[in-house]
DNA sequence: TAAATGTAGATTGTTAACAATATTCATTTA
DNA sequence: TAAATGAATATTGTTAACAATCTACATTTA
């Protein structure tokens, strides 16, 4: 059975939502209204509020009944403690699952990501930068082909969106950041699962 | 600003449809039309797709697109090996954070919840033995007072449900189940927090 | 003045009709 | 006979109208 081709609205709608808001194009706390966002995308508020609701489980928008969604605030800094061994369980887990079945095709996604990193990390767009380190990590453990962990880390990644940025604002040279995904991508080429493994827990940190 | 007390058709559906699925009424593999099922809770298919995509994220259901949703098979066992060491990280780290401001209004709580899996354990209504368990961890880590925490142990568990079930119906003795949270409670009044992580580490399992 | 009440407008919740796609099964064709 | 074709039907995807609820703000009342 292919991977469907054709997608619906509200599965469209969720990733471009979802981009804008991990770029920051959409700022926390903002109030999400169905028929604004209907009248965006053209279409009607049907595929809107599924999408909603996708981003809801996600963990990125709050809803209330009757009051609509807003944007969710990321979590707190001390959070972050909690969230590295958490990320380091579900992507090792995803190395598992992924390593010995892994294509030429799946490289040059990964290759494709990480060019676009490398041309916002040289013009030091943080909003791009952001996006492409989490859709990096997002086709990582997509590649794991496992819709429990996708959606459980989906929902991990979502609350901790803002530390993506204000770990990248750190870097002296944003570069850095860029340079720090090769060595997993590396790891993988030579068909090393205890590299990439040790490469990733010194990458989540 | 309370809970939320009228809900919507969707979430009502939801707990039916949940319930209906970890009872056996509806048989894995069945497929769920969205008409056959708005006819019987007399709703509109609005509502019913809502539930469908609900249970969807759970996992316990699957879609595809133009194709519908069949109740899914229950996943393979090898999931519960990630699900462990989240739950631990996470309910360790609950720990960490409500530990030395715990008052006995907690403990009576706690209490009152494993009274109840009590007598379920006796009667073996499996249903209600995971109701109470899931409530006894949900309770656990709510009291670490951090929303984000709570939010992403809600999104593990909803995603797993299905396994509590499973894993209380291999039990010979199902009081055991009830047995096994007491160490736990027992640690806490101790107020020796490493024997009670130590207790953790040994219940989730 | 400050709380309570009551509208008008904005927004979400629900419904039912219409459009697009998939499934079924009889018919054709090699 | 077995695969390919093509309606008819079943089912999901999308839309737009209507209903219910909330929000904001002016007005009343203590």
């Amino acid at each position: 059975m292919e991977p469907q081709l054709v997608r619906g609205l509200g599965e469209q709608i969720v990733e471009r939502l979802r981009e804008d808001i991990f770029a920051g194009r959409i700022a926390e706390g903002e109030r999400l209204r169905e028929m604004e966002l209907a009248e965006r995308f053209s279409v009607s508020r049907g595929p809107i509020r599924e999408a909603l609701r996708q981003l809801s489980w996600e963990g990125i928008v709050d809803t209330d009944r009757n009051r609509g969604a807003q944007v969710s605030q990321s979590a707190s800094d001390e959070i972050q403690e909690l969230i590295i061994p958490l990320r380091r369980t579900i992507e090792t887990y995803a190395i598992k699952l992924f390593y010995d079945n892994l294509t030429e095709e799946d490289f040059s996604r990964w290759e494709r990501i990480l060019d676009r990193m490398k041309t916002a990390c040289l013009e030091k767009d943080f909003a791009t930068i952001s996006e492409m380190d989490i859709a990096f990590h997002r086709l990582w453990v997509e590649r794991a082909n496992s819709p429990d962990l996708l959606a459980i880390w989906s929902s991990i990644v979502a609350r901790v969106r803002r530390h993506f940025r204000e770990s990248h604002l750190e870097y002296e040279k944003p570069i850095h950041v860029y340079e720090e995904h090769l060595p997993l991508i590396s790891a993988l080429r030579k068909g090393d699962r205890d590299l990439a493994i040790e490469c990733l827990e010194n990458h989540i940190r």
